[in-house]
RNA sequence: GGCGGGAUGGCUGAGCGGUUGAAAGCGCCGCACUCGAAAUGCGGUGUCUUCGCAAGAGGACCGGGGGUUCGAAUCCUCCUCCCGCCGCCA
């Protein structure tokens, strides 16, 4: 949500931007429902007036019939007034909160993700001897990967991992969380960037179910028919750790000092994919269940944009740790989140589908979840404000396994384990016979 | 799931339906004392919002929604959460 001053002062802004997020939000619309709704609260906020000084004028003794009689009708005046407000209200809210972000001037303008740009590529695409497989073969060979047996059971979009699969992932986790809670890693990444903070992250391991409201305050309640929806506690599935990440620090008024907060979170998230029928269909690259490793953290509004760089220069490091080739990509106005400021991709280079697919990404929100989580920081004497917030994926481990399998796939449909995890399992997967 | 007790400012914690936006303590800020600090003393310390250049004036907020009343932190009701006991359970 933007700050309704911030709107009035700043209309034009707003306009460009939600047009530029193909966003059809009538904002004169919600501007003159803000001058009626403030029109409204001055009439109302009169009569309340008239009412505490006639409730005042009998502070200890009883009332006459004469004061009674007044009382009453101021009564009858401010409910009617008020059950108009309450409607214009209603239809007030709707509209402010479906008004997206602003974007950065750094964000590409564009359609849709045909204007995404490419900013940087590391590694080459490898140059495989044979026909690269893709790692769905490699899941059957290697039984590793099973989707029939799942389809039955769960439904379509479904898996089970065994084996080299399993051990991987674990892998996967403890190398991310070896490398976030590194405060020599942190700093290293962290001066590359101009980031102020050396501070590690804190590990986490969130709930995976959040109530409606909550998600609605973190603006991820819709589109609903891509969440998993629990009618019995009116609560949904998370889609992401940040979910339930983002809520923690709900109406705080946090420290400066104890500023920036960092989390590394790992949960289960789940996606109804809904509409997406027939995309990737085959293989685990869309899944309705996935285990992720992510991002979360809230800063003071001047070092948002140096902790969104920070961030991205984390997920570099651990694909680049991998050692598997990938390209950053700035998302373009139409086709990053509304809630966004900036986003920006990591796609990593994928044999067997022969293109770079998004295995991370990261979304910088400013003030926007903020405003309606009621998170503030206080700075020494200081005004409280809305903290800025970032959150990004640090490894999803559908994605990322693909990628794994795929770039370090053997002519024979082994697998050698990338260095970086060779300490937290053996190194290659064999087909097992 | 059953029964009982709670939710008040940054924190702890008072609060007969009418001088309670809210006692007291802690914390925090300023000043005094001190070479400095501690201790002590004095003063100040909520948020949002409307009008206003400002000074200031008004309104709302005591977990959330609805209600009773001339008047609600205080009474009723629903919801959420916390604590205790019983039941069930990884």
């Amino acid at each position: 949500m933007l700050d309704i001053k911030f709107i009035r002062e700043n209309a034009d802004k707003v306009k460009e931007a939600a047009k530029n997020k193909n966003n059809k939000v009538d904002i004169d619309q919600l501007l003159k429902l803000d001058e009626e709704k403030r029109g409204l609260q001055v009439e109302i906020d009169n009569l309340r007036a008239k009412r505490n000084e006639l409730a005042k004028q009998n502070k200890s003794g009883k009332p006459t019939d004469e004061q009674i009689k007044q009382g009453k009708e101021l009564k009858t005046e401010v409910s009617g007034k008020e059950e108009e407000l309450k409607k214009i209200n209603k239809e007030y809210a709707k509209l402010i909160y479906s008004v997206p972000n602003l974007i950065s001037k750094d964000t590409p303008i564009g359609p849709d993700e045909s204007g995404n740009k490419v900013i940087r590529k590391f590694g080459e695409p490898a140059k495989f001897k044979f026909k690269p497989k893709d790692h769905m073969e490699l899941g059957i060979l290697l039984g590793i990967i099973e989707t029939e047996k799942s389809a039955k059971i769960s439904g379509a979009r479904f898996n089970y991992l065994f084996s080299g699969a399993v051990l991987l992932q674990f892998a996967l986790i403890q190398f991310v969380f070896d490398t976030l809670t590194n405060e020599k890693i942190i700093k290293q990444l962290a001066k590359k960037v101009g980031n102020p903070s050396n501070k590690p992250f804190t590990p986490v391991i969130p709930p995976v179910i959040a109530k409606s409201e909550i998600m609605k305050k973190m603006d991820r309640f819709e589109p609903l028919e891509d969440r998993y929806y629990l009618e019995q506690d009116d609560s949904l599935l998370i889609g992401s750790a940040e979910h339930t990440l983002g809520p923690l620090h709900m109406n705080e008024v946090i420290d400066e000092k104890n500023l920036p907060i960092r989390y590394i979170g790992y949960s289960t998230a789940f996606r109804r994919e809904a509409g997406t029928y027939g995309k990737d269909a085959t293989g685990i690259l869309r899944r309705h269940q996935f285990d992720k490793a992510e991002m979360e953290s809230f800063t003071a509004p001047e070092h948002g944009l140096s902790e969104q760089n920070l961030i991205v220069a984390i997920q570099e490091y651990l694909v680049q740790q991998l050692e598997i080739p990938h390209q950053v990509v700035a998302i373009c106005s139409g086709d990053m989140g509304k809630p966004d400021f900036r986003q920006i991709d990591i796609e990593c280079w994928m044999p067997g589908q022969n293109k770079y697919r998004e295995t991370h990404t990261s979304d910088y929100m400013t003030d926007y979840q903020a405003r309606r989580l009621n998170i503030k920081y206080q700075a020494k004497g200081g005004k409280k404000e809305y903290v800025h917030m970032n959150d990004a994926t640090a490894f999803a481990m559908g994605r990322i396994l693909i990628a794994i399998l795929e770039n370090y796939q053997q002519e024979d449909g082994s697998v050698v384990v990338p260095k970086a995890l060779r300490k937290y399992m053996p190194g290659n997967i064999k087909i097992i016979k």
